[in-house]
DNA sequence: AAATCCAAACTACAAGTGTAGTATATAAAT
DNA sequence: ATTTATATACTACACTTGTAGTTTGGATTT
């Protein structure tokens, strides 16, 4: 449901996956809790939620005092929005290209390739 | 062999895909011509080239009055690189998670899962 | 030699990003 | 009611990116 292609930087993005990885409407306050140790001040985390608010990435409801935020956008939605990116970019759009050269160049364990390989006999080609 | 972590912004991108395009070394004239119709000025053009050359992603040599421009990094290594950037950002750096996701979400047409499923068999697991 | 051409260098500038300090408004405490 | 705490808004600033105009120095033509 994601509307345009919503642009997320990196430091936004880590936010993001703050966001998305626990279920509930956050405030700062737990993004700022998850970010510690990160050496983030709070006001730079406050300008990134500012920032995915104006871009649209979340959705932010002030109820009392506290902004809760929600995101606009699903982690799966923004991998595979990111991954057809790279794919159009770098590999001509051809997933299978992409594919190939993703198992001829990547590691890839052996369990993870009778896995792969079951999902593919699933596939029942 | 690509030494740091190059950044090689979108539009320089695709100056580098021009140029990775050919075997040859380039001018900066023959690149010019690759975007015929592309929009860009001459001048833009350059600057790219200049910001490619700063970054280490091109090597430029003077022949004469003209330069001539060859790739550090070549678009297979660069590709690897970008798909395992994707891959750690997004999926945790599991390229089997990236890859379930892949086949789940991406269109991929029965023949291209065939061939998949040959290279797979190639790995002899 | 003087005039001209032009590739490459230098300069420019707005938008986006990483990072954070300062101001403000409102709630909590006294 | 005044003081204090503090979440959020506003401001800042350097670096990157997209895009291109202007200057220059050496090559080419007259």
């Amino acid at each position: 449901m994601a509307q345009k292609n919503i642009n997320i930087s990196d430091a936004e993005l880590e936010v993001m996956k703050v966001i998305w990885s626990k279920k509930a409407h956050l405030t700062s306050l737990d993004i700022c809790e998850a970010f510690d140790g990160k050496g983030w001040k709070k006001t730079t985390i406050g300008t990134f939620l500012t920032r995915l608010v104006e871009k649209g990435a979340l959705y932010a409801e002030k109820q009392g005092k506290l902004y809760y935020y929600t995101p606009l956008i699903s982690q799966k939605e923004y991998s595979k929005l990111q991954t057809k990116n790279l794919i159009s970019s770098l590999y001509n759009g051809s997933v299978k290209d992409f594919a190939v050269s993703l198992f001829k160049e990547q590691k890839i364990s052996d369990d993870d390739i009778k896995e792969l390989r079951a999902i593919f006999e699933d596939k029942e080609v």
